[in-house]
DNA sequence: CTCGATTTGTTCTATAAAGTAAAACTAATC
DNA sequence: GATTAGTTTTACTTTATAGAACAAATCGAG
């Protein structure tokens, strides 16, 4: 049972959400705008290729596409054990709140 | 809008849940429980006094109790700008799963 | 009583892992 | 050649973690 840092879990999340389209630059765009802040590239295919690594992203060389720049992209999907991973943070993330009053209604 | 850690995030909210008992190795105990494995002293005291220099939490030490071993602790309590900080991560947990179905029904 | 053993607690030290920015590189079309 | 979309590499800062060291309280055997 494996836990993943938040950042770990937004970009799984990212390349859940995206599908088919997710690639490094457009993971990037997604989760920038999820965090309000424009992240390096660093800041996401580092991760990314770590997560690869470790078994959570499976990736996959794309063509290169007839649009300017348009070279090859590398795509990601979600593996069992990155979705195993999302559970386990996802039932850490209710345990800890649930105990707790809804903080917004305090505050 | 700074954005905290996972850890740092179970912390601070192990600091509000404990209340008037939220002290290093009490904390250390509550957390491990969550996460479901034994953390070290360094991995809950090291954040905790960083959360602290950041202004999330506020300290005070309390006087050594009559029981064996019973000496002085450091009490933890929330600020205002480390509810700030839990609100932002929760809004931001919310957004990137809201966006999807839930994982559980599926795997 | 008193002094070593035990217990609860915090601080310090050292290292591994994660996060991030920015430059460099690649390959496509215009 | 200039521009665009994309990935890889480099270098550095911040976080996470384990574990030893230290501190101060009570307990209990003699």
């Amino acid at each position: 049972m494996e836990i993943i840092s938040r950042m770990e879990e937004v970009l799984l999340l990212a390349v859940w959400k995206l599908q088919q389209d997710a690639y490094g630059l457009a993971i990037r765009q997604h989760v920038s705008e999820l965090l309000g802040k424009e992240l390096s590239v660093g800041a996401v295919y580092i991760p990314l290729e770590r997560l690869a690594k470790r078994g959570f992203l499976q990736t996959r060389e794309s063509e290169p596409t007839a649009i300017r720049g348009g070279r090859r992209k590398r795509f990601y999907t979600l593996t069992q054990e990155g979705m195993n991973a999302l559970v386990t943070v996802k039932k850490i993330h209710e345990t800890a709140w649930g105990e707790l009053p809804d903080i917004s209604l305090e505050y």
